[in-house]
DNA sequence: TTGAAAGCGCTAACAT
DNA sequence: ATGTTAGCGCTTTCAA
């Protein structure tokens, strides 16, 4: 058992709320009691209880961050912006991973409220959680914030980087290109997909391009680094069995990622016989032979955003609901070619 | 303010003893009385305060995990392993991010003792807190496993994968191809290098291949993932400057990358005219072009040897000191070749 | 500058 | 089956 208060006390001759004011130091104490105090912690090798101390002092100095998987660098950059703001200001992380099911972010999150974080921030919250209600009804419990996941209609705090920009300034970044066959790369069921599923229809139609629907790739498994291997998969059936695009656009970079390697695999050259943008820019985008040119969502931007907004909300600084868009940028790099 | 249990008791007409026992459900409580007491949780939306709960209960089912930062895959795919294996038993994790910093480790450690945590996973702890007795001590305090990191002499439980072992059977492979001439890239001051460079001697020495110090490379940056970059400069320069070698063996995945990176920006044909192996199966290596031969760690299992570990000195269904040992085995994918 | 005592929200004997 | 009461380890009035 760790020594507790009482037995710092006993030692120093003193009574415990002394030793509670050196812990703390929120009162005066004279230089010679500070000093018994300190050593007798010292030879005791003291360390409060924090749940004790929680139970009357408010805050708990703790955040609640739920994620999908921390392998996938697209949460694991997010928590590192979160983590490096926050922890600056003293806070410290309960990570959860949600494993991209309903319940399990439901549980999680009570589970959280209940061992009294100050607050809590979910990354591609599910739209089920968003619609359902239960992102509002925790709001009203604990300071909240969202980043990414559907947010139409949904009073909550979002940090969320304006998707259609994004997928617009790729695509139109390919059609100035000269690509006029251009694949889309997209995961199922997510909202964000369809979003941006749209915007590719819209950008088309734009450029007075034919819609074709046999260009729309659907990769079953989209959030797990198996995405890459799953979509190398299919775009290699695809680009064997089906019309021939010059370009792609890929949701993601995981799945721009596989796009590439099934060119490698099939002898096709990235860029000059095939062009691939991706969406996010995780360093896997980066570090691809060639480095693939994308939209940079500035993960670990939104991360600091969003835990900046975090602590606004816990420390009443902000009031209110907010919802604070980032816009992505296009990066250049070397897996796209002109046509023209 | 959340509800107390006095106001469900109040509400449901019962002592705060009975909501209590409905909530633990660990004491008999009739059928009637048991229903109006959920019904007014459910009303006032009560979540037991956790705090106060753990200062009678004793274990908190919270695990700290400190490593250097979770964008390295290294890391997050441990991470992954533990929290897979002690999420299933009721375990929530604290992430910490030393960043590589040895104060920081001591910093977060204590912290997490104070949050009352029932053990602590270190990934790669400090040889300094190894050796000033740090980790000792704090094995004394709470259950407490590093996972690789420096072990010589401590007494702490480990779990570690035989470096010997891998870098051996990787040395011995490139041998067997009739490599002569094989460069080493490793990372500064850490003791894992020094034993991987250790072995290297070893290995040429007992196949009588001579040794030159010009083939040792070393990064300065060797655990972000900046190493990727760091190390393609550095080898490019090498490549150009230094004798060239037939084969590269690189400490770990990520400086395996850069070297692979910079023999692309050189047109210099992997693995046709020039072998590369990595270390550690970090995914990287598996979606690299060509995908990487290397060492497995099988950093996920050693995540959920170590959580299992963990537990059972909790549960104390495990005393005194362990050391397991994994043994990481080659994978030949296909960035090597045969110079016979 | 220090100490006594009440109480944070809950659990766990002990009664009934 | 249910309630009363004494803490858990600490902070914080209040008094001295």
């Amino acid at each position: 058992m760790n020594p507790t208060i009482a037995d710092v006390a006993q030692k120093a001759g003193v009574s415990i709320t002394t030793v509670s004011r050196v812990i703390n130091n929120n009162y005066p104490v004279s230089q010679k009691t500070r000093k018994k105090v300190e050593e007798a912690i010292k030879e005791l090798d003291f360390i409060p209880n924090y749940m004790a101390q929680g139970l009357m002092k408010k805050p708990s100095h703790t955040i609640g961050v739920l994620i999908v998987s921390v392998t996938n660098p697209y949460f694991s950059e997010i928590v590192e912006g979160i983590d490096q703001y926050t922890k600056r200001h003293g806070y410290i992380l309960f990570l959860c991973q949600s494993e991209d099911r309903v319940e399990v972010e439901q549980r999680y999150i009570k589970e959280l409220i209940q061992r009294q974080v100050d607050g809590i921030i979910v990354v591609d919250g599910s739209k089920e959680n968003s619609q359902n209600g239960f992102f509002e009804k925790i709001s009203s419990k604990v300071p909240f914030v969202i980043i990414n996941g559907y947010h139409e209609e949904v009073r909550c705090n979002f940090v969320i980087s304006d998707q259609e920009k994004g997928v617009e300034e790729a695509l139109r970044y390919l059609i100035e290109l000269g690509h006029k066959d251009i694949a889309f790369i997209r995961g199922k069921e997510y909202h964000s997909y369809d979003i941006k599923e749209k915007v590719y229809k819209k950008i088309l139609k734009e450029s007075n391009l034919p819609y074709n629907s046999e260009f729309i790739w659907t990769v079953p498994i989209a959030s797990s680094m198996n995405t890459i291997l799953c979509t190398e998969l299919l775009v290699e059936k695809y680009l064997l069995n089906r019309k021939k695009p010059t370009a792609i656009f890929a949701c993601n970079d995981l799945m721009a990622k596989g796009a590439l390697n099934a060119a490698h695999k099939l002898n096709i050259k990235v860029p000059e016989q095939l062009s691939i943008i991706g969406h996010d820019n995780i360093y896997i985008s980066e570090i691809s032979e060639p480095p693939l040119t994308t939209i940079d969502l500035e993960m670990k931007q939104i991360g600091k955003v969003a835990g900046e907004l975090l602590l606004d909300l816990i420390n009443k600084d902000k009031e209110g609901i907010y919802k604070k868009v980032l816009i992505p940028h296009l990066i250049k790099r070397s897996s796209c070619t002109s046509l023209l």
